[in-house]
Formats: structure tokens, sequence, C-alpha cells
DNA sequence: AAATTTAATACAATCGATTGTATTTAATAT
DNA sequence: ATATTAAATACAATCGATTGTATTAAATTT
């Protein structure tokens, strides 16, 4: 199907196409009765641009890349929403990638964003993801990155929006501490990706600030999927005693192991209580409802777009590693509702 | 930052564009050892084939644009999953938009997508969309057009990845009905959006093969958010008498009304049982749990782009009005669960 | 009315890759 | 060794829009 172009318009009208543009683009090198002469015969064959050749010439996309693990997750899907609501106000639109957690896919995934020339890139790397050199290769290349939530440390020229994981560990296993609990697990993922490891941290400094001790054996690392939870829950009531509190790294393994728990009779919270990390939607739902940090995917989304945005007008904030860190919330929940 | 392009390595190896484009596109036009050199140095280069330039001279984006009315909501962002995973494999870059319901939004989305010089466009229409002209003008313009769920119906030329919805309203209420219920209640949204009529319809089947009356004061109407869920629980407790049953054509609706229900002391499913539609993760988890029609989210994702894709390499099936009907599945969970 | 300035438009190159045709080089047949 | 065919590469146009420069037309000044 052929569409339309600048040059047919120009025919039509016994102009040049250049000034053709021009009106299109209400260039004011063109005079106002030209430009309606143009706009009418624009609409009268049907014309709409073609952003192929534009964007070539400009040598701009008008396009946003991102990069998720994986995208029917909530915590990412709302994020992505906040993204695309952002950029579709300026404009922009947005390619969503999902890496599936694998780093080959993450890799090629970039370079094929490169390859469309994106204009910037908002990612969420895989857990996969120890070598960056594909990452360093975005920055070196002159496309902008952005990391959201999972980042990689020390990553010079990058922008970042991160949640305060530390905050968020220390809040969750304070507030179970202060319901009295004694012997805390925590069930986290691989401790090399950043926000593990953070929310790790924060853990360990609740620990800390009330003498309790660190014990390794208490840290659990998993893929923190459903079915971890439920594997870990049985583990920790078969190996390890008189544990009555769990910090889960993530929402989902925490249901996991409510899930076991109830099954077998062990009462949340009296006997155990949890928190988890993340506000799922399922987590206001199930019973007892889950005490939770939430971290707000679209406002995450919103600010890790404006700050990609921001750099396209005035460009001189990424060089400078802009962070944003955004505070966690701690959501109290039936999990740990004890007097 | 400039980025290396063909000319630059055919002028490092004395030889022309055309034969290093052709060496890298694999064209048996290009002797092997030349290939070899021409490879080695677009690697020594850090070229990367500018796709723009590509798609504009080759007339395609090698891109899919998809229109869906929120992307975080579960069962979009699981179809977004299952499209991105098909095109990923398939070549292509998937271009998400949502339209938030609003048709003005759709029709600018379209048009952008338009522009944008799109393969194809996967859509699941916004809920005011009632004036299709910017759909029609997408088909005549040459760009294939395939619905998945929210459709338009009669609309030529398209493809149409549907769930049996007629079915699915079908099953849940016969279940309700054969679970003792005579009096039920039908939550949904404005009937001309085709979902929402076919589930009606269901509905009405299913009384009428039981021979009860269908009542149409028991047909409530609204945007079935979670808030008119409890809107409605308070309306049909208040106002209509006797109803043993609730089937709402979503399951945010009825969870809505399962928490005001629950409130105030009504028993589910003893005194009133309750069906929805759609399996949202959260509704697995809600205590009591929810019966609820299921359509796999990534299922019809992944079909809906393989019909485009087929549409892509042979050609000839969209303009066939090609529909593939997903037949949905009852699952029966708790809040049915009577003897 | 001629000279100068400004507004409006036309010309032509360009973005980077692709592709049909032409030419050169190598291989095979006579 | 020459003619014929095939392989490899070069030439040049093209995709559709943008943009710097040149030109023409109109407006203003002297």
């Amino acid at each position: 199907m052929k569409k339309t172009t600048i040059h047919e318009i120009a025919k039509a009208l016994n102009i040049d196409s250049s000034t053709v543009s021009r009106a299109l683009n209400d260039s004011d090198r063109v005079k106002a009765k030209t430009k309606k002469r143009v706009m009418d015969k624009a609409n009268e064959l049907g014309y709409t641009r073609n952003m192929l050749a534009s964007n070539l010439r400009r040598n701009r996309s008008n396009t946003i890349g991102v990069v998720v693990p994986r995208i029917s997750r909530y915590f990412f899907s709302s994020t992505i929403a906040g993204i695309e609501e952002m950029a579709y106000q300026a404009g922009y639109n947005v390619i969503i990638c999902q890496s599936l957690e694998e780093v080959d896919r993450e890799r090629k995934i970039i370079s094929n964003l490169m390859a469309n020339r994106v204009d910037g890139i908002l990612i969420s790397v895989s857990m996969e993801t120890q070598d960056h050199s594909h990452l360093t290769a975005c920055v070196e290349n002159g496309t902008p990155l952005v990391f959201f939530d999972r980042h990689v440390a020390g990553m010079k020229h990058t922008g970042k929006v991160l949640i305060d994981d530390v905050r968020g560990g220390f809040e969750a296993t304070e507030h179970l501490i202060q319901k009295g609990c004694q012997k805390i697990v925590h069930l986290t993922a691989p401790l090399d990706v950043e926000i593990y490891k953070n929310r790790h941290e924060g853990y360990r400094q609740a620990l800390e600030k009330y003498n309790l001790d660190y014990d390794k054996n208490l840290v659990l690392v998993s893929k923190l999927s459903k079915a971890d939870g439920n594997r870990l829950a049985a583990k920790i009531l078969k190996e390890l005693d008189g544990v009555d509190g769990i910090f889960s790294a993530n929402d989902l393994a925490a249901i996991g192991v409510m899930d076991y728990l109830k099954s077998t009779g062990v009462k949340i919270p009296e006997d155990i209580a949890i928190a988890g990390f993340s506000n799922e939607p399922t987590s206001a739902v199930i019973e007892p409802s889950l005490t939770t940090v939430d971290q707000s995917g679209e406002e995450i989304g919103r600010l890790a777009c404006n700050l990609l945005l921001d750099y396209f007008e005035n460009g001189n904030t990424l060089v400078n590693d802009r962070t944003i860190m955004v505070q966690p919330k701690l959501i109290v929940r039936d999990s740990t509702k004890r007097k």
C-alpha cells in the first residue's frame, strides 16, 4: 500500500517539498496561507509523516527502550505504566523488552535497542547480570542509560532511581523485632544483586541495633519464587528451631511460606510473624494480609523516565551520576499484628 | 556521538558500500573471504546497523504496535508478555501503548503507530470506543490489525483472538445454578462492549436452560472497579431481596463485593455464592478464594502475535477475517463451594 | 523610482542502508 | 589462446523527510 509523501503534496500544489516539510512543521519561514494549503492537501491525500525518514534525517528515534526482567510481574508492569505515561506526554514511544532474567537475552536486547537508535534506555537488570560489558558499551556509545530498582553499583555516567532498600529492610526487620520476634529468618536472592544485598544489609543493621545475633544459617538464598517459599518454609520447620519471624525479600516467597505454614497449622502471626517486600496486590488480599514494604512502581517509572527526559533537554545531569532515592514505606498488616 | 556506517567500513577496506551491505546481510553475491574481512572490520570499528536507515529503505519497521487499555492490569501485562515473547523470537520489536480507556488517546496512539510505520497492530480496544473510524482508517491504509479480547464486531479484514465469553458466562452462571442459586445478580460493564455483551448473553442462556426468569433489575451496569463492587454490594443488600448468587463480569468487582459482604457478616458462599471472570492472581488468594473463569493472557498474546506474524509471511489470512476462539476454563474455588 | 531589507520559496545535499544494473575479474569451454 | 559463462564487485538511484544556502518576490526605506 503506497503512502502519500511530502513530494506528492508538493507536486499537487506546484511548490517545493522543502516548503511542504516546513509548512507541516509550522516553520515561520512559510506564510500562513501556504501552510493552510499544505495542511488541507495533506488531509485530502491522507498524509501521515513517515517517522522512519524523519528520524533518520534528524538522527534520533523519538523512542525510549525499556528493559525489565519480566513484564507480567506487577512491580514491573506498574513501572512500565508510569514510564509510558511520562513518555507519552513528552511525545516519545516506548519499546518494551523482557530479559526473562537471562543475561544473554539482555545483551541481545541492548544491542537491538542500540541498532534501533533509541534515544535512551531504562533498565532494571536481570538477576544473572554480572558482566556489564554490554551496558558500559552502551554508555560509551553515547546512549544514555538510567537504571531503576535493580542497578549496577558504581557504573559511571548513568542515572539511577533506586529504592532505599537498606532502609526498607531495616524497617521491616525492626518492626518484626518490635513485635517480639527474636529469631528472624531472612529469605533472599543471590547477594550480588544490589537490591538484595541492601535489603539484607538493612536486616543486619536492625539485628545489630537491637543486639540480636546475626546468624548466617538464618539467611536462606533462593530465587524467591512461590515454590521456593514453600520449600524453605518446610526447611525452616524441620531444620531450624524456634524461628518466630520471617523477613522475605519479596512478597512472592513470603506468600509461598504462608501457604505452607497455614497448611501445617502454624499460626501467623502468633507463632511466626511474616513481613515481605514489594507490596504486591495479592498481599493485601491474602489471609492474614501480609505486612510488606511498598515501593510504588508507577512513581519509580515516572521518576526514571523524567530523569531521562530531563537529560534529553538539558544534557548534563546523567554525567553527574544522578541518583534519585525513593523512600519505601512499611505497610503493617495482619501477618505481624501481635499486641 | 558519531556512529560507524557501512561507508566507513567500505572506505577502510577500499571496497564499495554496497558490497559491505551485502556482506553484512550474508548475501551470496559476496565471497566468503570478503565477508570475513567486512565482519572483522565491522567489529573493529564497533559497527551496529542503523535500523532507521535500513527500515526506511526496506519500507518496513520490524516493529509491532500493541495497544491495551492499561498495562498494569494483570491480564494485559500477561498478554503483553506473550506478545513480546513471540515477537522477540521472530525478530520484531514491540511498541507498547496504553489507551487508559480513552478513545481520544487511542486515536492519537493509532495515528502515531501508523506514522512510525509499524508492520502491524495488536489492539484490545478501550471501553469508550464506539466510533471506529481510526481503526478502519488503519486497515484501509494497509496496516494489518489484530484484535484480542476486546474487539469490534463485524470489522472486515482484521484478525481476532477472542475468548468465548458466551461460554464463559454460561459456565459460570450454570455452575452457580447447580450450586443451588435461584436469584443471581449479574455485574457487568456497558453492554455495547462486545465481551460484556457476550458474558451477559452466556448468563442469559444459562438462566434460560434452567428455566429461571431473566430479570433485568438483576443486571447491574458499572465500570466494574473494586469501588463499584463495594457500592453495588450495598445496593444488592438494601434494594434487592433474596439474592443468593452473583456473577461478576470481572474479578475486581467481585472482590469489591466480597469485601463488602464479609464486612457486613454475609456468609460466602452459604448466603451468597460468587463467581468472577478473568482469574486475577488475587482471586486465588483472597478468602474465600474466588471461583472464576480463566483466560490465559499469555496464550492469547502468543496467538494474536502469531496471527500477525503468519500474515506477514503468508499474507492472505487476515483478509479472510480469521478468528481464533480461545476456550475459557471455569476454575471452581471456595466462593461457590456449597455441597 | 531605485536601493535596501525582509519575507517566502526553491535548490540541492544529506541521513545510512538497500538493490537493480553495469562492469570487471575469474573460471570454464571451445 | 580465444570465446563464453559465471562470480564478484562497483556504480548509482532510491527510501522520505530535513535543512543550509541560494534565489525570487514583496515590502520598506531613501
